[in-house]
DNA sequence: TTGTACGCGTTATCAC
DNA sequence: GTGATAACGCGTACAA
């Protein structure tokens, strides 16, 4: 028994009156009488009405939504962006339209064509692990519909994004690794085709070479999860070829990284000393707490969508792209550093 | 430069036929040569032309968006959810809009309100913990739209819900410490005025009462974060009340009484058990891996969306409302069974 | 097989 | 001040 929703008709029936004038009542317009504003407003209350802002958007050929693009939801940074995104959104009166491409490509340009079918006033995309080509990506910015990339940027394509500075913020860990007295130091990275991937190997590198020590190449290997940095320590360990501290590309990988040593009787920091990436719940938990470099995810998410909103409401039209460097810090907790006793 | 999305009358135009011609190509319509389904077709390819779904909304009174109104999506839980729920959406061919109520029962109240404002097809809802009073999500039944519940219902509203037995699982997280021995049992427990926290603690005094233990009264207070936890271990073992188990209401709860038991060097699970319940990631990688109930999030999200779509295509129209109850799993690792060597 | 006319809910524009 | 009209993009009875 779904009860047709109200609308102006049925207020402008009920007081006799034309739509035109309800719509200007509801909209606080000055030329309407004080008192037509008053019945209409009640009568609006009585009936329990509420603007559809769908019609709206269509008469208006604008909408009030914004849509996002992510890997994974359940990825806690990329939830703390979604949480910055819905924050600033919300705020201005935009609701928040979410795709999830579970790192596919294909799913992805599928959710490019969704929120375009919807008229989304613009789009916020952290690209898939996946995804090599950018047709679809392409075809957002043809369309006109603005868009803006957070933490995974399209290599190639012009468009604003707001990014960390991975490869400086990897220096540093590796840096601090360095300082702390550690010179084996090995880096599980992310995938090379992804750029923050590339860059906060670049980083790990240059932080190698500024300390004038050669990279090994059985140091340095892919792998960005939890049961591959498991694996990866065990396959270190019976090489012979052991590190004083790993470098990880994230907190799982480091946390892989750490059972696997605590089972082989390593004792971290001492043994080896581990620094991961993200900031996640767990790294404040874990045991010894990690040390790792915080994002800011939801600074990000809050930047993202400012940018986005500029340029929905072409604040900054026809301006080239604009890239925002998020700096992510360098949290030292006890992974990383021989605590005095 | 935004240019002005293509639309059936521009393909209309360029084969000099009619709108409503093209719209029946669009929609394969038997009715059409194929000649001219043909031309169409090619047309809207050259053209890159993109169905408005809000437009085709408004005209079949019928929106292709389903709102969900959550406390956060930072939390695992929900975030595994949200998965599940954008999963079912995203194959029937519907977007989702996610709202964060931040627990705050005004914002809930808002978030309905856009929510059908902006004519959403159904309507996912995970009540804040603040709220008390009901009367936007009865206004959200009113209306017509139809509202299903997942994890945190709104007692005595009549309405599809899809819940975990939290009563049963408590109990038998509860007995499973029994039977490891235990009898001091301690629980840290929920916000009372959530049905969750009130059903779990039930669980857990079903278990003792069921076993012939009477409850005292300072073991079982509320504390469902990981600093409350953390000091109201502090405190049980500054007043020499120290149980030999506690059951938390949560596993980041579970995680700051091990915290604190680590500083006070008491071994777990020989000097004290601990079960905690969600199954976050941090259960399977804390430090002893943490025992807790499985909530199925993901699977929880399917359930209640197939729920809402069904509701939406009146499958099952007048039909009394549905409570499915997702089976929480215990998942026995370290923190609660003392391992052979 | 195709075109015409109208309506979905809203609002900008032009009348009065 | 208020009303009538048209239009946003799409779909569909009805007419041709």
């Amino acid at each position: 028994m779904s009860t047709a929703p109200v609308t102006i008709k049925d207020i402008a029936r009920y007081l006799k009156i034309s739509p035109s004038t309800v719509s200007r009542a509801l909209k606080d317009n000055p030329e309407i009488s004080r008192e037509t504003k008053q019945q209409v407003l009640e009568v609006a209350a009585l009936l329990d009405y509420r603007p559809n802002i769908v019609a709206r958007g269509l008469k208006n050929r604008q909408s009030s939504t914004i849509g996002v693009i992510i890997p994974e939801i359940v990825h806690y940074f990329f939830s703390q962006v979604i949480s910055g995104i819905e924050e600033v959104a919300y705020n201005e009166g935009y609701t928040v339209m979410i795709c999830q491409s579970n790192d596919k490509s294909d799913r992805e340009a599928n959710n490019v064509r969704t929120l375009l079918a919807h008229q989304v006033a613009g789009i916020l995309v952290s690209v898939s692990k996946e995804t090599a080509g950018f047709k679809h990506l392409e075809e957002v910015k043809r369309s006109g519909v603005p868009l803006v990339f957070f933490d995974r940027a399209a290599p190639g394509l012009m468009a604003d994004q707001v990014i960390n500075d991975n490869r400086d913020a990897a220096f540093r860990a590796t840096t601090h690794l360095l300082e702390e007295g550690h010179s084996r130091i090995a880096h599980f990275a992310g995938p090379q085709n992804l750029t923050i991937g590339k860059e906060r190997k670049e980083g790990y590198l240059l932080a190698l070479t500024g300390a004038g020590i050669a990279l090994r190449e059985e140091w340095c290997t892919e792998a960005d999860t939890f049961e591959k940095a498991y694996s990866e320590v065990m396959r270190l360990y019976q090489s012979g070829n052991i590190p004083d501290a790993i470098f990880c590309n994230n907190d799982l990988t480091a946390l892989g990284a750490m059972k696997a040593l605590r089972e082989l009787g390593t004792e971290i920091p001492e043994g080896v000393a581990i620094v991961g990436f993200s900031n996640g719940i767990f790294s404040e938990i874990s045991e010894p707490p990690l040390s790792t470099v915080d994002q800011h995810g939801y600074e990000m998410g809050v930047q993202a969508t400012r940018l986005l909103l500029k340029r929905i409401n072409s604040v900054n039209k026809g301006e080239p792209p604009v890239t925002i460097v998020v700096r992510g810090d360098l949290i030292v907790r006890e992974t990383s550093r021989i605590m005095p006793d």
